[in-house]
DNA sequence: CGACGCGTTGAATTTACTCAATTAGAGTGG
DNA sequence: CCACTCTAATTGAGTAAATTCAACGCGTCG
């Protein structure tokens, strides 16, 4: 891991946070404050933390990928989710004394860590951001709930298909599409991983996919010609994500 | 559903909260003060709330069991939760606009629904309840996440042993366990929705289980004779459900 | 070049599913 | 008390989905 100073992109936390509700340029100026301190670098597969170490930080992630996992006796392991840009983990650094799972670097990541002061001065004089902290605390809840279904109920060509939906309609809803594709750095064994499903039975069903005409993966892009056919395919349905300005009745006038 | 007036038993939220940390007489006090209200029951099978629906109070289950579920669209349904005795749910009231899962009563069931207001006034006064329920939201995830896991990487027989493994031990957290045996309402249809396979598939895994002298279910009740074996042969680790007492630092002195 | 990561393929095997039928038990009403 | 009904548990046989194991191709990088 690597220190260094302050970058300049744009805040992908803000702009998640407001498709829950409009913030005011004051709450938007603290937002970018937080997350405009020194930046922690990690290489790819490089650990960020790992299970049973205490939580120190609040980490935003501003650059890359990243994946939460859990390691098991019998030496396999689970990914329970994916980090994009604009995501918050570990908020249970105020609560929890020791990590449950671990978080590691899938390409180059760029971190910033949000003190623990900072946050409590943001939740005792920003309701509104608190409340959509509270949002996006509970979509992530959500979403976790749709793996279990995901890898509980869905047969390899839905639950590939599902978990590409989920990825490319997260980055979307944070700009970080173009048009029907995206980046993708998910190799096939990281799919498997989050699947519950075989590095072959992945690479077979991604084929399968490919066959159908509904996906295409080359070159670390994902493209999805036919978003619609794709979720129908995958039983995908938007409503868990909580997208659809679910706090307009809180949105900020200025 | 039914509504009627207080009844008293042991409150489980403030004995489940406990293992978190001490609370003084006076938190335990409003506890017991928020759960003496009226009560509502649902019979088994009675749905408490759909998806879809806007949830409206948070619950604190009193008695029986529950489940939280997902349709899918082609029928089927994960349950991804069982609710027990001391859960709360819906905290996601003050947030969501609706409900992206359904709640069913498995069991005869005792509710007691917190007005958002009490809710508030908690948080506002009592910090320490206040990071015990932060931290009991989290365990829930912490347990989600799990879910996800055991789906996803254990056989058979690891699977249903850990989710029995799991129910056992949070029974035992509250006081509902007799020895090494429990209350327990499950079908084998439920245990098959919550782990992804089918019921004649859970049937014969219990067989096996059984066989093994690893668990006993009959009337209703389960039996662990050896715990310890139960959870070797599920690869369970306690860690996740983080009963350790963490915040002890936080402990009430009176 | 050689090592390595990643994707791909084949063949055999196993785990879990499907479908259908049967048994057991609890509760109901005549 | 017994027939009737329902739900839950159980069994068997055939099938399908996914795994395992092993090997190979391909591009990148030191």
């Amino acid at each position: 891991m690597t220190l260094v100073g302050t970058l300049s992109e744009p805040n992908l936390l803000i702009k998640k946070l407001e498709l829950y509700t409009r913030l005011s340029c004051r709450e938007k100026a603290v937002l970018e404050r937080l997350s405009a301190g020194p930046v922690r670098l990690y290489q790819p597969r490089e650990s960020i933390i790992r299970q049973g170490e205490p939580p120190e930080v609040v980490n935003l992630f501003r650059q890359g990928w990243a994946c939460r996992f859990k390691d098991l006796p019998n030496g396999r392991r689970q990914v329970v989710s994916f980090l994009l840009p604009g995501d918050l983990c570990d908020l249970n650094v105020f609560v929890l004394r020791q990590m449950d799972h671990s978080i590691e670097a899938i390409t180059a990541v760029s971190v910033a860590p949000i003190a623990r002061a900072e946050f409590e001065m943001i939740t005792a004089e920003y309701p509104r951001i608190t409340q959509a902290l509270w949002w996006d605390a509970l979509v992530t809840n959500a979403i976790q709930r749709e793996w279990t279904t995901n890898i509980g109920q869905r047969d390899a060509g839905a639950r590939v298909g599902h978990l590409l939906c989920e990825l490319f309609i997260r980055l979307r809803a944070v700009g970080l599409t173009t048009g029907s594709s995206c980046a993708f750095p998910l190799t096939q064994a990281l799919i498997s991983e989050a699947t519950g499903l075989t590095n072959v039975h992945v690479n077979r069903t991604i084929q399968r996919l490919r066959t159908l005409g509904l996906v295409s993966i080359k070159e670390r892009r994902l493209a999805i010609p036919d978003l619609e056919a794709l979720m129908e395919f995958s039983m995908f349905e938007t409503n868990y994500l909580h997208l659809d300005h679910e706090g307009r009745h809180l949105d900020a006038n200025d």
